[in-house]
DNA sequence: CATGATCTCCTTACGTCGTAAGCTTATGCT
DNA sequence: AGCATAAGCTTACGACGTAAGGAGATCATG
């Protein structure tokens, strides 16, 4: 009887740090970062939000551990590979990963306290160039360029109010209607040529500049 | 007496919009962006923080009101001179534009309500391209892959913990002494010989990813 | 100039947020 | 078995954005 009390007992799943994170990623990923409460975060988890604090030192800590497990999905470069295709494939890789997690772009002082997959991450784009023949000085160009393209172009993804083809159509169709026609007559160009043309995805414009910019990169590894 | 009554009357200075967004870039400036809110803003203005909202419809529109006036601080290219350095210097404007302001880096939606400075800029900027010789396609990509870069490179520059030369070395010596010496080897080359060199600033950094990307849109502009 | 409408600004109040303090209960160690 | 430690809960506080509605100033119209 005793036993059959104690049987009945809550079979509660302790909480720990990496199921505090796994839920709060899942959490942004599906209902936005503003639904991100300590709260509803708490409720996600069948506990009370103070709870959450034996884990977490506070919500920036919280945010700082969903962001280096961001960092963790992202394939790293291959050493077996030329640095051009394998910086190539870990950015498409990257840029997947920002926009699995869009609210990842943007948060504040994301660069204040880097995680170990972060670390683990730079370190090894950073070995990639330099084992591809970059000097230390180039290798530090290279990374700050092309990763600061990756995170810009994350950020305007994530800003457009559109993702799916019909969605870019209607908002381009809303968008060409509202605004002063002769106004801005190379928006409006642009908007019913490119943006409006069936199959556009703002997604697809990414391989373009990454190229140019691999291009361009191994260009000056060879040149002066 | 009555007329002294009158005269000392509050000479109170109405506010409107145009008071409202620009007190409030001034103290998202200084006192940054966490310390913009409707109340302090009142009090810096001398109201209430209700009084705001005959101005303003709510702190998002406040906030699209603030980042259109990023924009119109961007100087717009100059249609008199060659497509290429007329957008160099564009580039280094918005660039200097979103480090006097860095909160407009990353707002939430910044690209959902683009105001009339904002449109215009996107308008002048893709018809130097065109003027330049880009087709309708290549405009579209090049503009996407350039202000990525630009809106990456300046919110990695405001995620970093440091600005001025001394500051990053202050902080590069902290990083070097508490990470794990030989897990990171490149990372830790990186730091020692080139973050650490006398002279170094992240923001020096700009210049190459843009000129990458300019020349290497001067070369598809020119070949197939 | 008078009078009514409209706009500006203020007061009060509500629900939500992150989290400090201190309690109770469960776990782990000797 | 008994106790230290950790996990989870309750309650509470101050700050936030902003809804509702009142008071005073300003403006439009006769």
């Amino acid at each position: 009887m005793a036993s059959t009390a104690k049987a009945a007992a809550p079979p509660r799943v302790r909480l720990n740090r990496d199921r505090v994170l796994h839920t709060a990623i899942a959490l942004a990923d599906t209902a936005g970062i503003d639904a991100l409460t300590m709260r509803r975060l708490g409720e996600e988890l069948g506990v009370e939000a103070m709870s959450l604090y034996n884990h977490v030192a506070n919500k920036d800590d919280l945010l700082y551990g969903m962001i280096d497990r961001v960092y963790s999905e992202i394939d790293l470069p291959s050493d077996e590979e030329e640095w051009k295709t394998a910086l190539r494939k870990r950015s498409i890789s990257f840029r997947d990963a920002l926009s699995r997690h869009p609210w990842a772009t943007g948060l504040k002082d994301s660069g204040t306290q880097p995680g170990p997959s972060t670390l683990r991450h730079h370190d090894r784009v950073i070995g990639t160039l330099r084992n591809g023949g970059f000097s230390v000085a180039l290798a530090a160009h290279a990374f700050s360029a092309v990763d600061s393209y990756i995170y810009g172009f994350a950020m305007q993804e994530k800003s457009l109010p559109f993702t799916t083809e019909a969605e870019s159509a209607a908002m381009a169709q809303v968008f060409l209607a509202n605004l002063p026609g002769d106004e801005y007559p190379y928006l409006a160009e642009l908007t019913t040529q490119h943006v409006l043309q069936p199959g556009y995805r703002y997604a697809d414009e990414f391989p373009f500049g990454l190229d140019l910019l691999l291009d361009a990169l191994e260009r000056r590894l060879a040149g002066p």
